[in-house]
DNA sequence: AATGAATGAGAGTTCATTCAT
DNA sequence: TATGAATGAACTCTCATTCAT
């Protein structure tokens, strides 16, 4: 089972610890305002360390949302391992995603940061390979839950579920982005507003609009 | 009505030349990669001259973004002045969104990048002021076309409108972060999607969602 | 004839300073181990002023050989301008070689450094040009006094001139070499060596060879 | 014979394999652009090990140097060893040291820059020691070559050896500084030289201006 | 003896901002 | 009012050398 050595568990340890620290101080300041020397200091290691386990700084943020978007598949696999019908499994992956990004705002708001900035993963690095396998099988779940939907009866059975799964995830970001916003959305509007009732009920907007009528 | 001097009125159109020679190179290559001079340059001002207008690169920044904010109201006051009903007036305020966003999509991305960074317009500038009652405006005209359509019988009366505007803007919201990075999301998904025709399709579900049954 | 404004004489009299400064400490402490942090301190200013002079430190260190190489051809032309004979002009510019080798002695271990390192002038650049030009002027005024030796008979008329002209000046860089590194060579070799004399002789060696018996 | 213990053995080979190793990279990428990172990866061994056979990067350049001084050294004594008369002793040496330069172009190049880089090696180092023999035993061959000819009548006796000797390898070693960078000279020039032909040369026209006149 | 992970000083370069003219 | 030369702090990244294993 130990089938790494000392020195290779040793590699992934401190790997991790770097990574650790980075995501603190990205998630603290932002990509551009950290500093290759904070992150290092938070690490405990000299600056130089940190390239010998990350080509540089690109790479060291794109590594620690990698990790975020691991986290979350892990979750949703967990989700949908449950033997709830197709439309609650749907339901219940939607709620798993409002909570992760509640509770890991910052690096929900990191692992977005692409949809709004210029940054884009080197398409030639491996990285990029990971990251597209997991966002295909995030993808992949939320589509096999609407499938079994349909099998099982709980959804209209001329659902596309292509389109709605982007719909419903799409949907789903925006709430999200406005719900971690919340208090810059609040000062803008003047009001005062329940972002986390808001953001499920959403969810059960979208998924109470693809069930099955129960009779007819 | 020239209420302005000529100095005053050179002014302002100083500032406008500033401000097009801004949003022109902010739009092309991002507010981090832009440099005071390459705006100095394209606006033919020194590149001091700059700071006599605006205070700092921020604030020439929310400026732009401002400048682009004034321009989805105008638009958006001219769908609502038209005649039609509640929910019609409100896909067409959602259709214009989607158009704006289109047509100005780096502009768009420019200004909503506050949701993703750690961007914050300081509260205490005019800026701030001028932005909040920008959004109020907007969200109003949201609102109010809601109440129309509970007055004039084409929403569900038993309708939240606060909540399920900001629903509603929340969501297009996210589809239209998918829409514009649209070559990014397919390429994660391996897949080809007509985003266009999603996101109007995902606001006609949510308006659909939301008329009052017709008969019953 | 002051075709200059104010403006630009300064800016030339601030280049002009930079350069001093980056030619005493390029000179001092070698290429590599000079830092633009010294020259901008040496040169008193600030080290972004160094950047909007020079492109970069290879430019600035460029610029220095340039202005020696500058200073050479100069002095080329004021000893061809002299109504010697074809020979005693000759032997002249190389006199004049080796006093600017002793004058300027880091000066032109500098502009000799392409040599022997892996250093070279970009040929995309002005410089390049510029350097070339002079390099030619140099060559030319060489050849120039050998033909003119034909014609006025103090030199043999069959000499290949191009040939000689690179074999004297090959052999004089040798030579002087060897003297500006006069310490070490004797240190080597464990012997004194009067290498001012030595390289004059040189030259009369090379010179006397070429010329015409003056009877036959 | 086996003077040497296995371990003593060992040690003179992996010093060898280094050397090899590092003289690929110097010579490939010049002293300042190679690191020891690549001299370890190309040798196989450990970049700690390095520094267990010399003390630091700069004697690991001196011992290549010496390595290919001592090769040059062989080449002249082979030469130096047959029983031509001392005149064309001296040119055979010349060609010999022609042909060297020719073949360790980058080599000759590495061993050279001393004249113009102020890299000087450590005086109190062995390398020191080693390289002074090495230079002494050079020029002494030279050296006898010219004292062999005054006695065997092929050459002026006249001639003061020690001063001819430098004058010769000065400003042969100049001659061969424009041949390896030919290219460079060549385009500076804007003219075809053929190098090669014109360092042979030069160097019979020094020999021949020292040989006895045949019959007089 | 051999290793290679860790170091950290120091490099070149950029750019928002200031201010004397 | 307009300028743009000057600034210098701050950045990322490199690499010779050390030392615990």
């Amino acid at each position: 089972m130990g089938k790494l050595s000392r020195r290779e568990r040793e590699r992934v340890e401190r790997r991790t610890d770097i990574l650790d620290a980075a995501e603190r101080i990205f998630t603290d300041k932002g990509f551009a305002s950290t500093t290759m020397d904070e992150v290092a200091t938070a690490a405990e290691f000299g600056k130089g360390t940190l390239y010998l386990y990350f080509k540089n700084k690109d790479e060291l943020y794109v590594a620690t949302c990698l990790r975020t978007l691991e986290r979350l598949v892990e979750r949703y696999e967990a989700v949908a391992g449950t033997d709830d019908n197709g439309a609650e499994t749907l339901r219940a992956l939607g709620h798993a995603y409002v909570d992760f990004a509640r509770d890991n705002r910052e690096q929900f708001r990191l692992g977005m940061s692409w949809l709004l900035s210029d940054f884009a993963i080197d398409p030639e690095t491996d990285n990029y390979d990971t990251y597209r396998s997991l966002i295909q099988r995030l993808f992949g779940i939320s589509v096999a839950a609407m499938e079994r939907g349909k099998r099982d009866g709980s959804i209209r059975d001329d659902l596309d579920t292509q389109r709605f799964a982007l719909q419903t995830w799409g949907g789903t970001l925006g709430m999200l982005l406005l719900s971690i916003n919340r208090e810059e959305v609040m000062r803008r509007l003047q009001r005062d507003v329940d972002f986390d009732d808001l953001v499920l009920s959403f969810i059960d907007l979208m998924v109470d609009g693809i069930k099955r009528e129960p009779n007819r």
